[in-house]
DNA sequence: ACTGGGAATGTTATCGATTACATTATGATT
DNA sequence: AATCATAATGTAATCGATAACATTCCCAGT
């Protein structure tokens, strides 16, 4: 039950001072080979490893950066995380994580208490990045941060993303291709996801753009996941969708799985393109069509862009990485007008709001 | 520009010393009513936040977890994860997370980067439990861990798992009671995974107590998850398996896949069955039968057992938390012999090792 | 008014490592 | 051998908070 050892215990068994100790351990000044030697031994003898906790309070450096991600119940956050996680170890950080549940006050609970521990630097995924009292807060804690999937408009602000106007814009244009006309839209709520937003923006564009009809958007909770009342509500009005978009791709995987259970045929009658690029789409059947996000780099990017602003003080900056349309059997041409055998009766209790344009 | 204020600028500010500002910050001890408001003022004011580090230094408590798990790619690492973090973080605790990504070498990094940032306790999920150079060195180390998903035979060792041979004899006989009677198991990789290899055992127990011959066995590497080949190579012998059984579900759905892309229908041709419980398995089409494990209870009272060590010093123990069988679409009635058209070719280059048993 | 004694608050050593500065050792040069 | 530059090492203050111990305050009881 012995105390872990401490730089004195080293010092005194190898018959330096502790700055010799510190002096070998971090690499720092010049020393004796042999006495280097006699130190790496008592180091070795006595297993020292050294404190955080001391070393930190004196250079007020922890080596550790703080995580806040909505979930991880979601592969994209649990895959930038993974890619955080190695990225960060490589460097020599350790990562603290924090889940906010899609919920502005754990935003502010998380951040606060990983500010407890003195990151030296945040990486966050919040609701909405152009509108956050935490950020806002934050801005003023001396605390470099790196915005994650959330694309600030404040340049100010260091971020990590991808375009999701644009790339939105490319799932109407692949669908329209596909000869859809009538399109619609599985968001996540706007008020928790400002990429939701975006995508859907984007998707907006494209389809006037073309000279189609605004799409039909409903959004649903992130939480609850519910959709096949999303779904049956899109689907039971005039002249139905016969492409949804959904934000993500655990929407797409879920609303699939309804529609299966509606009797809707994918893609025969409605086709579908989801938006992450996990890699359980690639597993499903049919196989999911969608925007690929390189979530691993994003992580990887991510840390890059934190360890720049502390070693060479970077300014903050924004860096989109490219996404790519996935093909996928979940989106196919459009039915003949009249071929489908569409009927899906609206449900008395309706919910989630639905829309002809936001 | 401005340092983030100590316990010093705050003691200053209020008129006190600081260890009066101390008592007030952990309330303990007794302070008159007007002096504590007024400390608490300045904290206010000053935007005081006390510095972990001064504080971990003093105490010798972090008030933070180490979590290690093999993965996030797989959702039920992810979810437990989810578990861990919400428990820690009502108990007033932060998590440190490491991948180890399956490798022994990782494992041990992991552990002593946390291990130097002086984590209270640690939760692990290692390859082996019982066979592994870590743990018998972390024994000696005074810090408190729970394995995670393993199942220790050393009872010194605390654990929050599920009984997974009794899972794996449910699985066999759950197959047994639809009529199959030749069935195989693809299964990750024993020396990678303790609980992969206790599954097939409870599986061959299962079907050897039915009287039949013993399940056909493949394992697979978890990093590269090809599986394909591993499929075929069980189908494409003398009187193929009818019946999979799957150590995890990520594992099942990746089978599934592969099986459609052979063109082996399931349940009609091949009946499969995972273990984890994870919400895809509920999304796919079709849905997955499977042996679910409350993950996200997991990761809660393997917080528990953490602070149950730490607080009221509580032995190590072993917690074996309920599991349930979850039926689905995948797991159907045994064809009728000679019904099946199924007819898949060895290929040439075949990988992953197959025997009659191990 | 004085005093005992708990309540309230202050003083200071301490945790473990770093580092500026001080000191000593080494060895090359003459 | 004396000298000096430089290499090697030691001394001690410091980071921010805690807590044991010391001190001061305040009021009840006589």
């Amino acid at each position: 039950m012995k105390a872990a050892a401490t730089i004195k215990d080293v010092a005194q068994k190898a018959g330096v001072s502790t700055a010799t100790v510190s002096r070998v351990v971090n690499g720092r000044g010049k020393i004796r080979p042999a006495t280097a030697e006699r130190v790496r031994a008592a180091i070795e003898a006595l297993g020292f490893r050294p404190n955080a906790m001391g070393r930190s309070l004196k250079t007020s450096r922890t080596h550790t950066f703080g995580i806040l991600l909505p979930s991880l119940s979601n592969p994209i956050f649990a895959e930038v995380m993974e890619g955080i996680q190695t990225a960060a170890r490589t460097a020599g950080y350790s990562v603290l994580i924090t889940c906010s549940n899609y919920q502005e006050q754990e935003e502010r609970r998380g951040i606060e208490a990983m500010l407890s521990n003195r990151v030296d630097g945040l990486i966050l995924t919040v609701a909405d990045s152009d509108d956050s009292a935490q950020l806002d807060w934050l801005d003023g804690q001396n605390v470099p941060y790196v915005l994650l999937f959330n694309q600030p408009t404040n340049p100010k602000r260091s971020a990590v993303t991808v375009d999701n106007a644009a790339a939105g814009r490319l799932v109407a244009e692949e669908f329209i291709e596909l000869g859809h006309e009538r399109l619609g839209m599985i968001a996540g709520r706007f008020d928790a996801s400002d990429r939701s937003r975006a995508r859907f923006c984007g998707f907006r564009e494209g389809i006037e753009a073309a000279g189609l009809l605004p799409p039909a958007l409903v959004e649903v909770d992130f939480v609850e996941g519910r959709t096949v009342r999303a779904v049956r509500n899109l689907l039971s009005q005039e002249d139905p969708p016969t492409a949804l978009f959904c934000s993500t791709d655990l929407l797409a995987l879920s609303v699939m799985s309804g529609l299966r259970g509606l009797g809707v045929e994918v893609p025969e009658d409605v086709s579908v393109v989801g938006f992450d690029g996990i890699s359980f789409g690639l597993l499903s059947h049919p196989t999911l069509a969608t925007i690929v996000q390189p979530s691993h780099r994003m992580g990887q990017v991510a840390v890059q862009n934190l360890l720049g602003r502390l070693t060479s003080s970077a300014a903050p900056h924004v860096q989109l990485l490219p996404t790519e349309f996935r093909p996928g059997a979940s989106a196919g041409p459009a039915p003949l007008p009249g071929s489908s055998s569409l009927s899906v009766s609206k449900s008395p209790k309706d919910e989630g709001r639905t829309s002809h344009d936001s």
